[in-house]
DNA sequence: CTTTCTGCAAACTCTTTGCACTCGT
DNA sequence: ACGAGTGCAAAGAGTTTGCAGAAAG
């Protein structure tokens, strides 16, 4: 096995198809789907693949370049616990796990009823990494 | 068009699998998917079918009876803005709005870190009807 | 008896991936 | 030139749906 100076921060190469996907998400202020995004990125970049797209928007996600909302992972997950709570997803394992309502979260928040949204119910998420999976990434190469 | 009365809040039949998909989700503190909660009635109803667990899932969780996480739409939604900021998700149209942060919102919760969890980041997520929606439904028949 | 629910299978939506080629460095 | 990035098309994963028969009220 050799040895590994630096963890080599992933060469990432600069394309036009890059450019504007960044550039399209950047100045985008409606949190476009992907297949928006490759829409947008088709004026600049006509013969750009929707593959190609969605490869440079993990890509760019992964850098914390841009933002997604409600990712983790694809598949719904149901809980019975009606009771409001908070959760802790990790991201490497997907795993949720329920945390107890602190008491200053939440609560509706003055603006939004005022300007006409119904609020039904809102959810505090945290990511990050479990324990058992922050055990092993230590001991793994990286 | 006729006249209608009441609402008819949606007569919902009493099944061996909707009973049994309800118990399995209440019953289990592990956020399962749909699929792992059709592993599970399939112990008490073994000829039930996946669809059908979709189903009722739905209708659970269309009566409040169970929750589910990171619902919403299918599709990942992106974001340019890398700012901490919350969301308002319509749950009739889909619309994501950006919300400021408010506040007392937020801030690593202290139990966390100390059991092992790293926090990486956290989102704060409102649901319910946008403005235009409350608008169009109350001029539904419904 | 009527209407909802179910099982099954096919269809759909969103996302990922293998491959040969292209383009950045 | 080397290898990461790309387009294309096919495959995957998760979810929904049409239909005919079964079962609840």
């Amino acid at each position: 096995m050799s040895r590994t100076a630096a963890p080599a921060p992933v060469k990432s190469r600069r394309t036009r198809q890059l450019d504007a996907t960044y550039e399209v998400v950047r100045e985008a202020h409606d949190h476009p789907t992907a297949e928006e995004v490759h829409h947008r990125v088709q004026r600049q970049v006509p013969r750009v693949s929707l593959g190609t797209v969605y490869r440079n928007l993990q890509k760019l996600a992964a850098e914390g370049r841009v933002q997604t909302v409600q990712l983790a992972r694809r598949s719904t997950r149901f809980d019975g616990m009606v009771a409001a709570h908070e959760h802790f997803v990790c991201e490497h394992c997907g795993d949720i796990t329920d945390l107890p309502v602190t008491t200053r979260s939440v609560a509706q928040p003055p603006p939004l009823s005022r300007a006409g949204y119904a609020v039904n119910r809102s959810a505090l998420t945290y990511y990050g990494t479990c324990p058992s999976c922050r055990h092993t990434q230590r001991h793994a190469t990286r």
